[in-house]
RNA sequence: GGUGAGGUGGCUGAGUGGUCGAAAGCAGCGCUUUGCUAAAGCGCCGUACUUGAAAAGGUACCGAGGGUUCGAAUCCCUCCCUCACCGCCA
């Protein structure tokens, strides 16, 4: 959520920055401002009626206290309840009509993230290791002759876009998890968490899954809880309502959650295999820091996501996101996308984004500065990585020709074995 | 799920219808004094919204939402959460 000051200040930047994702955006400003200008107009006009209000119901306690009639004064705050009341209704629906019109708008792009408007536009900005074309197997065929996972039994449990990971093929989804986690937390200095798979809508509010995007998530309880999407969302939310010491960030945590997907935007693209589905784990990175520190952690959470993909050695490349391809709550964006030579091409595994106080404002996330004032922190996240696109690319780019699977060596340790025959 | 007790500022904790945004203590900040790693005294110390050029005002907030009342932290209702015990259960 953006700040309505800034836009009643300098509507023109905010439209000339929002207009750099999609000129649509730049239309929903004066929406807000007229909004904001009529609420104000209600609020100011609600407190003075209560002020009046107040200062009467003052003099009758007074008045009381030296047993003298009220009924006069009495009779003239009732006189004016009514009007009051409707006034407050008045306020109160421009209230949440401004704070639903702000909810929808983007947050603005960083100064540095690169124009565009699809994309097509975005920026490779560094690449890794050599994406060899070497013709080799589909996952799906490799997955089969295997036996890693079995996608037909798994459609009879739960329709498409769900998979069973079967005997050597868990084994190795779980030693990716304990790998990824493992680097995390002990070299790069995440706070391990477990996390819940159910929160309020708030909490998806706060990160900015809800309201524009509920068509995209599971909901259970007639819509009081959701599934959620990645573990972003509990992360970034943990602290929220909550007024940090400056001392302590950032903070980095880590958790890998299965994530729930509905994928409906998607239907049809990517049906076969790993690499779009409903429910799949990801190991997630999130920081929480104050404003001068945000730009050097994106830099070095980025970094974190990378490593994992050279110490599995896995060709990949990092993409500079334009803003018409940057996600909602993001000002910057950098995606990981991984190698994977059976569809020869390149698959995102991690999508490292910048939120600079656009999640905190939502969840009234705050650290207390230097000069003791609140302020509201700044929020990171990042895939550190997502399992099944990081199974394909490391079952393509590590499977012998009509051979075993031969695992990267810091794999081994935590598979128990170096290849899969 | 049942019963009981609770939810007040960064923390602890008083406050059961009127001048209470809320005592006191701790923590924090500033000053004074004395001085061996500190003590004592004094002062300051919530958040959001809003009016205003500013100075300075106003409104709201005591878990959430309703209600009663001229007036609610305080009374009533509903819900949520925490704790204890019981029941059930991985």
């Amino acid at each position: 959520m953006l700040d309505i000051r800034l836009l009643r200040e300098d509507p023109t930047f905010v439209k000339e920055q929002l207009a750099r994702r999609d000129p649509v955006f730049s239309e929903m400003v004066d929406a807000v401002l007229a909004c904001d200008q009529k609420r104000r107009e209600a609020e100011t006009q609600v407190q003075q009626l209560r002020s009046e209000r107040n200062r009467l119901s003052k003099e009758i306690g007074i008045l009381k206290s030296h047993h003298q009639r009220t009924d006069a004064l009495e009779r003239e705050v009732k006189s004016s309840a009514h009007q009051l009341e409707l006034l407050e209704e008045t306020s109160r629906k421009l209230q949440e009509e401004q704070r639903t019109l702000l909810l929808n708008v983007p947050n603005l792009p960083h100064r540095n993230t690169p124009d565009g408007s699809d994309a097509s536009k975005n920026v490779v900005v560094r690449s890794w290791g050599e994406p060899r074309n070497k013709q080799n197997e589909d996952h799906l065929l490799l997955g089969e002759r295997l036996g890693l996972f079995d996608f037909n039994r798994a459609s009879k449990l739960s329709g498409s876009g769900y998979v069973c990971l079967t005997g050597k093929g868990a084994r190795l989804e779980r030693a990716l998890i304990n790998f990824l986690l493992d680097l995390q937390t002990e070299e790069h200095g995440y706070k391990e968490m477990g996390m819940p798979l159910l929160v309020n809508r708030e909490v998806m509010e706060g990160t900015g899954q809800l309201p524009k995007f509920e068509e995209e998530m599971y909901g259970v309880d007639g819509g009081l809880q959701f599934l959620t999407p990645t573990a972003e969302v509990s992360l970034t939310n943990f602290y929220r309502d909550e007024i940090l010491h400056q001392r302590e960030l950032p903070l980095k945590l880590v958790a890998c959650t299965p994530c729930f997907r509905r994928e409906s935007g998607a239907a049809g693209r990517d049906r076969r295999g790993l690499i779009r589905m409903h429910q799949f784990h990801k190991v997630e990175l999130v920081k929480i820091c104050s404003p001068d520190q945000a730009d050097e952690e994106l830099a070095t959470l980025t970094g974190d996501a990378e490593r994992a993909l050279e110490l599995l050695e896995l060709p990949y490349r990092v993409l500079e996101i334009c803003t018409g391809d940057l996600g909602f709550h993001s000002m910057r964006t950098y995606d990981l996308e991984v190698w994977a030579p059976g569809q020869g091409s390149f698959l995102e595994v991690s999508s490292c984004s910048q939120c600079g106080d656009y999640q905190a404002r939502r969840m009234n996330l705050r650290y207390k500065n230097q000069e003791g004032k609140n302020e509201f922190c700044h929020t990171l996240n990042g895939s550190g990585t997502a399992l099944p696109r990081l199974y394909v690319a490391l079952l393509e780019t590590h499977t012998q020709p009509n051979g075993p699977l031969l695992l990267p060596e810091p794999l081994q340790f935590y598979f128990g074995a170096s290849s899969i025959p």
